[in-house]
DNA sequence: TAGATTGTTAATCGATTAACAATC
DNA sequence: TAGATTGTTAATCGATTAACAATC
């Protein structure tokens, strides 16, 4: 439909406005402009506005933004109203921390499964599953209509898992593995690289400390 | 010495030029390009030159970098050539994949406790120490000169606990709790927001099916 | 010296901020 | 209607890309 490039930026912003907008609903308030909301979230009016009118405008002139309408909006905007079945590659300390601790199913993730190589794992319950061998992956991937794949698997068989994954047809990637995934361009792949995460803390630490500002 | 700012975006691309360097370094590679490695990593030389020249030559014309040299020297701005005194804040699923799944180490960070305020996991052994309880924090803080802090407690108790330990001398949050810390400007913040990241996963998914491209 | 590739300046592109007309 | 605040255009700022002189 708008067919409109929305720039990695603004993306990246959306998620922080859902939470204060939740922030805002849950001490009922009912409106808020985007003066106020730039105050509360140390941004600029004109950037917040200019972020909404990305997907068309939410607003009403000379009243603000209805707290309840826009929070529905992005959460449309972020795709958080549609289902989506997701497995988990990697039940390491890692894959099972983020089957127990993300709230995957509130978020229109449904949880459909977890795999390991290793076999002393194969058959531990976590969460409400067992772990399943990586031979099973393949056929479990088509039979139920998979279409994410969490991977917490070490870098060196995570780009092969990948390619793998999307010959069964999974569309999106939540990457844990410290390496670029190769994938076709179509193919969605979100990063968490939390080495280089910690790395950029080490930074910003060490340019308090000494030479240069960031 | 230097007193030049150096932008979000060239930090956040620092630890992936270190991990295509150290590949390089793995594969017995001496020198590189800025060509060659615009190639492997998807960028344009130009902004690879750029970014290495925002802390100082490393390069000599006509040949190139040197790929040791260079590795060294970005370990360097990024600090992994310092030791730092770190705590975890919360011994739940994501505080104990952490504890056990980072090589923090490996990094100069030096893991010395974990807390947490239920009793019911005090005294537990995760990796090489026990859980200790939050009466505890204070002092252990100031005795150790523990100068960071992983945040992987609920956001309800993550401001607090933040601004308890700034007054102890913590100087920098590794935080995953899902908010943000109000903290004064010295101190370092690097956030890992796993929700926010999901959402944009789910953005993307939902925008290559329908509306808008990003 | 000739060839190659950096370091760096200039040009372009994109994102943020400012300004203001439209309108609730 | 008057006041307020959006939606949107224009101005500014910053980051990326291109170009090329310096030099190994």
């Amino acid at each position: 439909m708008d067919e409109k490039t929305i720039s990695q930026a603004v993306i990246s912003r959306l998620p922080r406005y859902l939470r204060y907008l939740a922030e805002l609903k849950d001490n009922n308030i009912e409106r808020v402009s985007s003066s106020e909301l730039s105050q509360i979230m140390n941004l600029t009016a004109s950037q917040i506005r200019q972020d909404f009118n990305n997907f068309g405008g939410f607003g009403q002139q000379g009243y603000g933004y209805k707290v309840n309408y826009l929070y529905d909006e992005i959460a449309k905007i972020l795709g958080l109203d549609k289902t989506h079945h997701l497995i988990i590659i990697g039940a390491g300390n890692l894959g099972q921390a983020l089957a127990n601790y993300m709230n995957f199913e509130r978020r229109g993730f449904h949880f459909k499964g977890i795999f390991d190589s290793n076999e002393k794992l194969h058959g531990k319950k976590i969460r409400d599953m067992y772990v399943q061998p990586m031979e099973d992956l393949e056929n479990f991937v088509k039979e139920n209509d998979i279409d994410i794949a969490v991977l917490t698997i070490p870098k060196t068989s995570a780009v092969k898992v990948a390619e793998q994954l999307v010959n069964c047809g999974v569309k999106a990637f939540w990457n844990f593995a410290h390496v670029d995934l190769k994938v076709p361009k179509d193919i969605v792949v979100e990063n968490v690289h939390l080495s280089d995460s910690l790395m950029k803390l080490s930074f910003k630490i060490n340019s308090q400390d000494n030479d240069f500002e960031h």
